[in-house]
DNA sequence: CCTACCGATCGGTAGG
DNA sequence: CCTACCGATCGGTAGG
């Protein structure tokens, strides 16, 4: 019984250890340029072992998108869910949607733009997941524009924020001139008054 | 002497079209998801035939990405260069990089993002066309920024502008509810005072 | 620009 | 999870 547990413990160990090799690479090399060889690699497997886990490699890459999004939206919900004052709810808001995108070892929204290699079922899933994540974001967007606290209406500044945000994966250097905090701020001056 | 330009010029047209198509399919697939065959079909050849044009798939890449680049140079300086206000400069240019980004065919920032799949004497000729690009920007933000129209330094608000429009790859659409002049004018409106 | 083709690679499987 | 393997596909070339 303790074997047994253990075993499924030490199972789905391997099972994590390929999600993050997965998503490392497809965002590094990109999903179709990634061979499922190159995954088994990382984590010291045989070519034909990464199918012990995962029924195909689509099958990979929807997994690491989901378990990505789910751990972005755990952290978000957090670190924001206490806070009363709208403002400063979005500014932390942003400062982890920053860190969930450059902290981490796997850049969601870039995997996202994997989906096109996916099948109308699996991408349905994942906007689902993603939807959740949309919607903490435009329930405090509102709430900042009922209370005049926002120019424009907030539906459009939403996806311009996340543009801000989501394309510093493109620019962002961890030993660059600009860290996190400062990013975060000034996405968030110019944003607010 | 005649049938021999004809010929040239015929020659050349066949270039586009696989330039064309190829970008198209690249944004569209990917870069290692699109084959030279898909790319053969798309203008009406045989699946050896691209190799009498190009020497290779990272070359259609390259050249694809250079001239989607230099038309954006052009349209850029073509629609900004007589306006003497920067701020009205500035919105200018931002409708012109929309048009640029969601008007044509081929979605230059996306495809920029291939580039990773180019050894590192391409992705510098890339990186020399793009930095022109970038210049003009950042002496319209200079100037604002000197002239006090800009809230911040001017050299991170780029980034988080450029974050802004090229997003919008991601989420306009052609039949939505914003046009490309609303979406611009929002984008500036954020961006200054 | 086409025909015919090659060598390499890749996702995936059977059987243990 | 490994060994051994298969069928398909792909970038690219020779020769015309």
């Amino acid at each position: 019984m303790l074997r047994k547990r253990q075993g499924a413990g030490l199972e789905a160990n391997r099972r994590e250890d390929l999600l993050r090799a997965a998503a490392r690479l497809f965002v590094e090399k990109g999903f179709a340029a990634t061979t499922t060889r190159d995954i088994a690699e990382a984590v010291g497997m045989r070519s034909g072992s990464p199918f012990y886990h995962f029924r195909s490699k689509q099958d990979l890459l929807k997994a690491a998108m989901i378990e990505g999004l789910e751990t972005g939206y755990r952290r978000l919900q957090a670190a924001s869910a206490g806070l009363v004052d709208p403002e400063q709810r979005l500014r932390v808001m942003i400062r982890t949607h920053l860190g969930n995108l450059l902290e981490g070892d796997c850049q969601v929204p870039m995997l996202l733009y994997e989906s096109r290699s996916l099948d109308a079922a699996a991408r349905a899933e994942i906007a689902a997941v993603s939807d959740r994540y949309q919607a903490v974001w435009q329930a405090t967007l509102d709430e900042l524009a009922a209370s005049g606290r926002l120019r424009s209406s907030s539906q459009p500044l939403r996806l311009l924020l996340f543009g801000m945000l989501n394309w510093t994966t493109q620019w962002y250097r961890r030993d660059g001139e600009l860290s996190l905090d400062e990013i975060a701020e000034a996405a968030a001056d110019h944003l607010l008054g």
